[in-house]
RNA sequence: AGCCCCGUAGUGUAGUGGUCAACAUAAGAGAUUCUGGAUCUCUUGUCAUCAGUUCGAAUCUGAUCGGGGCUGCCA
């Protein structure tokens, strides 16, 4: 709650400013108005937070209301997933869910009082015309030659254009502001356009359709908002958006741009991610590798984790790329202080203990959380067959290698001092390791006080269980994938972003998870069960690895060298 | 080229005329530790440039340079 007095932005300042004069009566509404033409990704996230974030800090209401506008693209299923994912977020819009379609007939109505008042007309020209009179970045504008038809006239055609007379494109309603004005927005925007296409909400209704321009303002005067919050690209339109409601005299909200979020080494433009999606480059919307909050979930990302991401990127105007290792670090932030741990090995050399007891399997007890008492212990099995990581033996060690190797002694986590003794290999790869345990050394200290120099994580043979585990890696090889001139973003994608480990050891306490939960392997990362996992197969996702500093003296190695 | 927006450590954000420019993250060094994790300490900036206003400028003014957006019947 502190941190949350605390944060600021300058949108924060403006409705502070407003408060203080009283502007709407200290009211504050906000919404977010997303179009469900696809799945809601990161940057949407960021939106979420900062609208109904703002809504909360305030006492005020987040509305969440749908931009469905244009019928061609938007579907029910979009739908559906934007609530799930604004629910999982942890925001509720309560009893304020709206559609632009509710107000379809209110828009219509608004936009014959704007033919009625003289600022509005329809025009004739074709597509092509009407883009040729709009004239340059340098160049003024032509005015239609239908500009100046009679009120009597526009509504009459208008009228026809709703009941369907007319064929798609053309004719449209446009706003007659100055064909000359040096922001090309104000250039008689189109307002209405037909559209023979059937609504998912509204069906076959209606025939013509409101552009954004002209729905926006007037969704958010209908909901009586205060501050409409919307991204960079918009800024150009605000005059419009001010004009219309100027023009009809009805309750103006204001509306504030701020910069969008661009996440390195991903895409975040809802058509690039159809593509990835269609084109079959990843699997599905919610594939873990996604920016989408379906596919972050299913990676193992945590609702908090990702709130705070986006409390911590902060809102600015300036155009920014936040680097993808500012979100791992908040999950890893998250999950260090909530996250259950488990021993699994990803990739198992098998470790016979040479002394002890044949048939003997023991439990020996583990912290669950050692960032959290409250998370309490739990029991593993231990018997003379374990598995360690591959990775975790080296035969001709480096310097600073810490761990098994002939003649090494590690400490097995919770469990014992095992010393490596002989090692087994099958053309030149190593298979087995044999070592010995010292039974003074059970739960994990010796009585002679003795140090060793690194602890590892292993699962007993037998007592463990097989899992599959999925490892990802940045989608796109560039950090900004879209930022090429020369290369489809496409080409740019990772090859390695997705590796299947089949024959990976976990302890069996994993079988009383169920999908979507997250927990850390020690030493390895944080991880989410798939919610393909099923009774014979569990599937497990690597959400991010654990801070590697062993990773960095691998390379300060194999630089020097 | 016209209009609009933006330029503060590698990255991101704060700073709204007056102590050594703050915080987070990354990177590097050290301490500590039964996760090479976590934790703790230290290091890292011509505030885009130039000129002006002022006793005093990252903050105000102007110019220049650099980045972004805008010529859909998309949003």
């Amino acid at each position: 709650m502190d941190n949350i007095e605390k944060q600021n932005d300058f949108i924060r300042e403006i409705i502070n400013n407003d408060i203080k004069t009283n502007k709407y009566n200290g009211r504050v509404h906000t919404r977010f108005p997303p179009e469900p033409n696809g799945y809601l990704h990161i940057g949407h996230a960021k939106s979420i937070c900062l609208n109904f974030g703002i809504a909360d800090q305030y006492n005020g209401l987040c509305n969440l209301r749908f931009d469905d506008t244009n019928p061609s693209k938007e579907e029910t299923e979009y739908v559906e997933s934007i609530k799930d994912n604004i629910r999982w977020l942890g925001f509720d819009w309560n009893d304020r869910l709206y559609f632009a379609s509710d107000y379809f007939n209110q828009m219509y109505e608004y936009a014959i009082d704007l033919i009625k008042k003289g600022k509005a007309y329809v025009d004739d020209q074709t597509p092509e015309d009407i883009s040729r009179n709009r004239g340059t970045f340098t160049e003024a504008g032509n005015e239609s030659p239908f500009r100046n038809r009679s009120i009597e006239e526009n509504l009459s055609l208008f009228e026809q254009m709703k009941q369907g007379i007319f064929k798609d494109g053309e004719k449209v309603l446009r706003a007659k502001i100055d064909m000359t004005h040096p922001n090309i927005n104000m250039r008689d925007p189109i307002i209405y356009r037909i559209l023979h296409a059937s609504h998912h909400r509204t069906g076959d209704t209606w025939c013509i359709y409101p552009t954004y321009d002209w729905a926006h303002g007037l969704e958010d005067s209908i909901e009586k908002i205060t501050h409409s919050i919307c991204t960079l690209e918009f800024e150009n339109h605000r005059p419009l958006y001010d004009w219309f409601l100027e023009q009809l005299d009805v309750y103006r909200p204001q509306q504030i741009e701020f910069a969008r979020l661009n996440l390195s080494y991903t895409v975040m433009s809802k058509r690039m991610l159809k593509e990835l999606v269609d084109e079959k480059h990843v699997n599905g919307w919610d594939d873990p590798r996604l920016p989408t909050i379906s596919g972050m979930r299913r990676r193992g990302f945590s609702p908090s984790s990702i709130q705070n991401f986006c409390k911590k990127i902060g809102i600015a105007k300036a155009n920014s790329l936040i680097d993808y290792g500012f979100l791992e670090h908040s999950v890893r932030d998250d999950l260090n202080k909530t996250a259950l741990r488990f021993m699994g090995v990803l990739r198992p050399l098998k470790v016979v203990i040479d002394n002890y007891p044949e048939g003997q399997v023991e439990e020996l007890e583990a912290i669950n959380n050692p960032e959290d008492e409250s998370a309490g212990k739990r029991n593993i099995p231990f018997s003379k067959e374990i598995y360690v990581e591959q990775t975790d033996f080296m035969e001709e060690p480096y310097k600073k290698f810490y761990r098994l190797s002939i003649g090494r002694e590690v400490r097995l986590r919770y469990g014992y001092f095992i010393t490596c003794t002989d090692i087994v290999k099958e053309n030149d790869k190593v298979v087995t390791l044999h070592c010995t345990y010292d039974p003074e050394t059970k739960g994990g200290y010796a009585p002679d006080n003795r140090k060793v120099k690194s602890t590892i994580h292993w699962v007993s043979a037998d007592q463990s269980i097989d899992a599959e585990i999925h490892l990802y890696d940045r989608l796109f090889t560039e950090e900004d994938p879209t930022g090429h001139d020369f290369y489809d973003f496409k080409d740019l994608l990772n090859p390695d972003s997705h590796k299947v480990l089949k024959d990976c050891k976990v302890e069996p306490n994993i079988s009383n998870l169920k999908a979507f939960d997250r927990f850390q392997f020690e030493r390895l990362g944080y991880f989410c069960i798939d919610p393909d996992t099923t009774n014979n197969q569990i599937i497990i996702n690597r959400t991010v690895t654990l801070r590697d500093s062993w990773k960095k003296i691998q390379k300060q190695f194999k630089e020097k060298k």
